[in-house]
DNA sequence: CGGTGAGTTGAGACGCATCAACCCCAGTGG
DNA sequence: CCACTGGGGTTGATGCGTCTCAACTCACCG
């Protein structure tokens, strides 16, 4: 099953057997590629879009001094480009950080599922806004985080979502990321962020050794981020990290 | 016509006339706020969706220390949160800048209408991805911009949007914003703003009195913010201001 | 006429960028 | 087998951009 991590503990979203079993049936090809590849081009129009199985895909904006930023990662189970269905044409380049795996979705067959499964539709358009909900938390975190903070809340981030897969105990996980990459992600240079590396690693919160993470002390890390995880809609809570989803409201 | 403004000019988006009658019958109700005022509380389940017809409402996300991330600023015919929808509780507040007047939609109608009309759905799925399209523009800005840079790129964007909406003549709009608010948008303290604003004032790129823009050299604002509009998916070229949509692809 | 919020300006501190070395290691080819 | 190469990571010195704190103006309003 490709679909298989697709949505899944996602609050108010998770598929039934019969939605997986439509959206199974409308990939037409699996493919894989290698890392650092560019599969879609900004201003290109797309007709299919991209369910990513296996690997760390990301989404980055160039400067025209040939600098990137990063708007979004994408861990296996993400549906990378379905935006690219009701856009057509994308505002930004989409590529692979590590090997990867993908199942394409031609758009026609998007097309009949909107026609005729109104709710999966209404699913399928929950995780183009899942993205814009991580959009958000992104913009908070390099508007009102500092060097250490961006860093430490991007890993928080990336340890619920790969934890969510499948792909992290709650500790550690692998990312294919280097230095550079975090310094695309957080706003910062690569130099910069080798010194946030240091800082995490000597007051003990977490490491990061050829692109793997390990977090020491979840607790504190995610309060340095001021990290919350509510924003990626995940049905269970976790264990280790504060959530307002299990205070009350106001 | 209530919904008169919305995805008006919009590439590949805009409303028949039928669309727009079974969407205008899809309100409600009418309402008016005064300003500073907030609608939505994070975390709170949403029945129903509100469509800006007059004045500027803004989404933020605040931190520990009562400070806030700006993550969206909408304009007259923006459906500000219509990703309420799908997602039914925000990860975000969402208020009032000026005082405003909007339109409520009803979730169930909103239900009827993904069921019954599907490409109308594409439609206002369309709308929800072309906010995220603009988040991650507001994430380029605030990754790899200076303080300059992204003010003049703020500006860009509002002139482009207002002027959509008819309510720039392609160098004056009104915003109804502080320089305060600014801060909150482009990641700055108050104090930076000003200085920010003294120093496009006296580059001759723009002027900010009292809430009210001037843009005095379009080209070279555009410029120093890498402002490409492209991102706003505005079907009609734009005069003054350099797109990629208009130069060869690649 | 005192109060309040927005804007303005200056002085000093600090966080991050920049520039420049240098190390380590995995490939690669002679 | 070893020299070479290049990418990723590490560290130091220095400079600049933005923040912080503080004072002051001005317009508006009770």
């Amino acid at each position: 099953m490709f679909t298989e991590r697709f949505l899944r503990d996602k609050r108010g979203a998770a598929l039934t057997s019969e939605e997986r079993e439509i959206l199974e049936n409308a990939i037409s090809e699996v493919k894989t590629f290698g890392p650092r590849t560019t599969l879609a081009f900004t201003g290109e129009p797309l007709n299919h879009s991209t369910l990513l199985i296996e690997g760390i895909m990301s989404r980055h904006i160039d400067d025209r001094n040939g600098l990137r930023q990063l708007v979004a990662l994408h861990v296996p189970g993400d549906f990378v480009d379905l935006h690219a269905y009701p856009l057509k044409i994308l505002d930004h380049e989409v590529g692979t950080m590590t090997a990867v795996t993908v199942a394409l979705v031609p758009h026609t067959r998007l097309d009949a599922i909107t026609r005729e499964y109104p709710e999966l539709a209404r699913k399928l358009w929950f995780s183009t806004l899942l993205d814009a909900a991580i959009h958000r938390a992104w913009l908070f975190r390099l508007g009102r985080l500092d060097a250490v903070g961006r860093v430490a809340h991007f890993f928080c981030e990336m340890n619920v979502r790969l934890a969510a897969a499948g792909l992290s105990d709650g500790r550690r996980f692998a990312l294919g990321l280097t230095q550079a990459d975090l310094g695309e992600i957080c706003g910062l240079t690569p130099v910069h962020i080798n010194r946030v590396m240091r800082q995490l690693r000597e007051d003990g919160m977490c490491v990061f050794r050829s692109s793997l993470v390990e977090i020491m002390d979840p607790e504190r890390l995610a309060a340095r981020a001021q990290f919350d995880p509510d924003y990626l809609y995940i049905a269970k809570p976790l264990p280790g990290i504060p959530s307002s989803q299990t205070r009350p409201i106001r």
